[in-house]
DNA sequence: CTGTTAGCGCATTCAA
DNA sequence: TTGAATGCGCTAACAG
C-alpha cells in the first residue's frame, strides 16, 4: 500500500509538502507541486481516509438509519441523500433496522463515533429515542417526524389528511372510513388520523367505529383491515382514506376479490405516490411527498450544520395531490 | 471525546490492558477486567473505529455499489447483505451510481482504500470494469453477472428464459414476442434473450423481427416497446416474454389502454417477482429470483474470503416460477 | 498477567 | 516556501 511517505520520497519532498498539495493548503512551489502530482498520478495513490479521519476528526461519512429499504419512501430519500452528499464528497454508511425499534438506539450509539452526522428516517418519536438524540453531540436530522429541539425535515401530514378528506367530502361522500397505523408513529399514525377526524368534524360528519381500522405497514395488512371493516360495519362507507398507498392497495384488492367495484362502491385515496399506485387497477389517487427532495434537503441542512453555516432547524416540504381513477 | 487512555487512567491500568478486554485477547485478571468494564459502562466509551482500522488494516466495512436503490432487486439484495453482514459486525458503505456506468469505476477506486471488501450489483461485464476488478486486490463479489476469475453470485438467466418460453409454448402459444434490454448487460440482456431464442428454435417456431423489442429498465420503456411492436408487426404475437416485471407491466398498460385483453389477446411473463407484479391487473406471471438470499449468500462468501476461509467462487441461485393471471 | 514502546498514515504546528 | 517534530486513538510485540 502506497502511503504519503512513499509519495514524498519519490517526489523528493517532505510529507508535509505532499499533504499541502493534497489538501490545497499552505504554500507549495509550482515545481514541487508538479513533481508531487506526477508521482501521485503515476502511482494511483489515494490517501487513507482512516488516517485522515483520525487526525482531523472529520470522517466525511453520514450515517443513515432507516426502518427498511424495501419500500419506496426510504429508497427515494436515500437516493436524494446520496445525490446531494456525493456532490460534497460525503459517503453514506447504511444502517437498516428492519423495523426493529431497539436497533434505532443501537445504531445511534454505533454510528456516533464514526460519522460526521446522522440522518434518521424515523418511525417514532419515543422519549428514549429523543433523549438519546439529545445526548449525542453530533448533528442529527430526522426525516418524516417532527420533534422538539431536533433538526427535522417533515411533511405536512396533518393538512394533507385534512385536504384529502375535504376532497372526498367535496365529491359528495358523507360516509368515509380510515385505515391508519399505530399512533406511536406520530406523523403517519397520529397526525394523519387527526387531520381526517378534524375535517370530518368540521363538516359534522359522523364516523362509525368500524370504519376506523388500524393496520401495520404492508399490503396484506390493508387487505385484512378492509376485511374487518366490511365484516363489522352496519353501514359501509363510500370512501376510504388510507395513510399509505400500500394499505389502500391491500384494501382494494380485498374489495375486488369480494366483487365490489372501486371506485363505484367505494372510493380510495392513499398517500405516498408509490409506483404501484400508478399501475394498479383502478389507478390510485394519492399524494406525492417528494421524498427524494426530502433527502436532498436533509443532506443540505446537515452539511450546513456540520460546517457551522446557517441552517434551518425545521423544514416542512410541500406535496402534490395526484388524482386518478380510484375516486 | 473519551479515549482508551482515559479509560486506562480511570481504571488504573495501562492502555494495553484496556485494549485486551476490549478485544478479548490475551490474559487479563478478573480484577482488572472488572474495573475496566465498569469504567467503560460508566462512561459509555466506544472505541474509535478509525484508529483501530488504521492500526489493524481492517475496517469491518463492506462497500456496496449499485445502479439504483429504487427498484426491488437491488433493495432486496442490500437487505440480505445487511442482515448477514451486521451479524458479524460489518457495516455497509453505500455507493449509488444512479445508472452511470462510469461511476462504477470511480466508486471502485474510491472504496478500494477504505473497505474490507466490495459487493458490486453489476449491470455489465465490460472489459474496463473487469480489468479494474482484477487490479484491485480486495475481495470483490459480483451479484447478477457472471465473469471470468471473479467471485459471482448469479441467477440462471439462460435457463430461466428457456423455461419461461417453454412454458408458453406448452400452453399452446406459437407466436411469441420478446421485450429485452441492451446486451451489454450480459445477464439480463444477452442470456435471457439467448434462452428465449434457443427455446423457440428448439421448437422450430418462427420469430418476426418486430416481435423483438429492446427497452431500458423502466416501466415507460416497456410501454413504448409494446407500442412499437403493435405498430410494426404484420401478425401480432399471442404471448410475450419480458425480461423484467416492470417492462411487462409497461407493455400491458399500453395494451389495456388500446382496448386489448390480457391474457386473452396476449399473454405475459415477467421476471423478478416484484411486489408490483402481484397487484397489477391481471396479476403477472413471473419468476422469483430470491434476491435477498443472493445478498446473504454474497455476504457469506465475501466474509469467508476476507477471513481466508473456504469460499465458493461461483454461486448460482435457484428460482421459482410464479404462475398468475397474465397467462 | 501487565506495562512500555513503537508505529499505523496523515495534518499541523513551529522554525528555518 | 519547506521540513522536522508531534500526536490523533488504537493494537501488538516484547520484556518484565
Amino acid at each position: 500500500m502506497v502511503t504519503i511517505k512513499d509519495i514524498a520520497e519519490m517526489a523528493s519532498v517532505s510529507r508535509s509538502t505532499v499533504s499541502r498539495v493534497l489538501n490545497n493548503s499552505g504554500y507549495v512551489s509550482d515545481d514541487a507541486r508538479k513533481r508531487v502530482e506526477e508521482v501521485i498520478e503515476k502511482t494511483g495513490y489515494v490517501p487513507s481516509r482512516y488516517a485522515k479521519s483520525l487526525r482531523t476528526k472529520k470522517t466525511k461519512v453520514i450515517g443513515v438509519i432507516l426502518p427498511t429499504i424495501q419500500t419506496e419512501t426510504p429508497s427515494r430519500v436515500v437516493t436524494g441523500l446520496g445525490k446531494e452528499l456525493s456532490k460534497h464528497g460525503y459517503q453514506i454508511l447504511l444502517a437498516n433496522t428492519n423495523h426493529n425499534k431497539e436497533k434505532e438506539l443501537e445504531y445511534l450509539d454505533l454510528l456516533m463515533r464514526q460519522v460526521d452526522g446522522i440522518v434518521l428516517i424515523a418511525t417514532n418519536t419515543k422519549p428514549e429515542l429523543m433523549q438519546k438524540i439529545n445526548e449525542i453531540s453530533l448533528p442529527i436530522v430526522l426525516i418524516g417526524q417532527e420533534a422538539e429541539g431536533v433538526m427535522c425535515v417533515t411533511y405536512d401530514d396533518y393538512h394533507v389528511a385534512r385536504e384529502l378528506t375535504a376532497f372526498l367530502i367535496e365529491k359528495g361522500h358523507k360516509r368515509i372510513g380510515f385505515i391508519g397505523v399505530d399512533e406511536s408513529d406520530r406523523a403517519v399514525g397520529y397526525l394523519r388520523k387527526k387531520g381526517f377526524f378534524d375535517e370530518m368534524m368540521a363538516h359534522h360528519l359522523a364516523i362509525e367505529e368500524a370504519w376506523i381500522q388500524k393496520a401495520v405497514f404492508d399490503i396484506d395488512s390493508g387487505y385484512t383491515a378492509m376485511e374487518n371493516m366490511i365484516k363489522c360495519c352496519s353501514k359501509r362507507p363510500t370512501a376510504i382514506v388510507a395513510v399509505t398507498d400500500r394499505l389502500a392497495i391491500g384494501a382494494i384488492s380485498y374489495l375486488k376479490q369480494q366483487g365490489f367495484n372501486v371506485p363505484k362502491d367505494m372510493a380510495f385515496i392513499g398517500i405516498g405516490a408509490s409506483e404501484l399506485s400508478q399501475y394498479v387497477d383502478p389507478s390510485l389517487t394519492t399524494v406525492d411527498y417528494k421524498n427524494e427532495k426530502a433527502g436532498e434537503e436533509a443532506a443540505r441542512q446537515i452539511l450546513a450544520r456540520i460546517r457551522s453555516e446557517k441552517y434551518q432547524e425545521k423544514i416542512v416540504l410541500d406535496y402534490r395531490l395526484i388524482i386518478r381513477d380510484s375516486v
